[in-house]
DNA sequence: ACCGCCTACGACGAGTTGTAGTAGTATGGC
DNA sequence: GCCATACTACTACAACTCGTCGTAGGCGGT
C-alpha cells in the first residue's frame, strides 16, 4: 500500500510485460518473458508483481483462481511521473529545461519536428480557450 | 573508476551544492550545505565525493593539501544523460513520447509555448546544414 | 614536538534487489 | 470422494546500496 515511486530493472520488465498484453496471469506473464529471453520460475514472477502490486503501479483481480494482474500506469504516465520527478530534482519543477535539453540531445527528423510544431499549436490553442477547470478527454460535440 | 549512473539522494545534494560553488573543497561544499540545513559530519560530506568520483560525476584536484573538488557534468548533462536513459527504458530509444509526455504533463506560459518554437527553428536550420542526409518534404524558402 | 586539519579506508545497520523454495488451498478429472 | 495439479501467500537469503560516520595516520605551521 505504500506507493512507493521506484521501480527496479526486473520489476520494470515485468510492467512492460504486462502492457504488451494488457492483463494477464502469472502464467501468461511468464510465459511472454519466457520467449523474451528471461527464465525466471513461476514464483519469482509472482513475487515481482506483489512488489509492483505494493508499489501501486499494478493491481490484480483475485475473483478468478488464477489472478489476473494490469497494470494501473501507462507508459505514458509512467513517463509523465519520471519527467516530473527529474524536473522537482534537477529543475526546481520547472520543465523549461527538459525540453532544452531533449532537443539538444536528440536528433529529430523533419518529420517529428513538424508534428512537436503541431503539439504546440494545439498545446497554445487548448490553454487559450480551454481556460476554467480541469481538462478531462471528454470532449464535448464537435 | 566504474562509471555507474544512479545517483543517490544525497550524492546528488553534494553535487548540486558542487554546481553551485563551481568547485570546492570538502569543507567549502560542508559549511554550504550547512546553511542549506544538511548537519553532516566532514567525513560525510567526504564520503559522498568519493562515491561521486568513482561514479564518474566530479573530479578532484590533489595537489593541495585539501583537495578540490569539482563536477564533471553539468546540470544539462545529467539532464540529457537522464532523459536518454529514460528514452532507452521506456521508448526503445525514441525521443518524440517524451516530449509528448513533457507537453501533455506540464503547463506551458505562451512565452515558453513561443521559445519551443524558436529551438525547433534553430534545430531545423541546424540540421539541414549541418547534415544534408534525409530529404523530407522539408520545404525551404527563400 | 605538538596541534589541528586533511585524507584514506573501514564499518555497520537498514533497506532494496534478484531469485527462488515451501506450505497450504482450491479445482477439475476420474 | 480423492488425488494430482495449479495457484497463492509467505518466507528466505545473499549481494548490494545508502546514509552516516569513526579512526588511523600524514603534513605543515609554531
Amino acid at each position: 500500500m505504500s506507493a512507493k515511486r521506484t521501480l527496479s530493472e526486473t520489476e520494470l520488465e515485468v510492467l512492460k510485460a504486462l502492457w504488451e498484453l494488457g492483463s494477464g496471469t502469472v502464467r501468461s506473464l511468464n510465459e511472454l518473458l519466457h520467449e523474451r529471453g528471461r527464465r525466471w520460475a513461476y514464483t519469482t514472477v509472482l513475487t515481482l508483481l506483489y512488489r509492483l502490486e505494493s508499489k501501486g503501479f499494478v493491481a490484480s483481480d483475485k475473483t478468478a483462481v488464477a489472478h489476473v494482474f494490469r497494470p494501473l500506469v501507462s507508459r505514458e504516465k509512467l513517463l509523465r511521473q519520471r519527467l516530473t520527478h527529474l524536473a522537482d530534482e534537477l529543475c526546481e519543477g520547472t520543465a523549461t529545461p527538459l525540453v532544452q535539453a531533449l532537443v539538444e540531445g536528440h536528433r529529430f527528423s523533419a518529420d517529428e519536428i513538424e508534428q512537436f510544431r503541431q503539439m504546440l499549436d494545439e498545446l497554445e490553442t487548448r490553454q487559450a480557450s480551454d481556460r476554467p477547470p480541469r481538462r478531462t478527454k471528454r470532449n464535448r460535440e464537435p
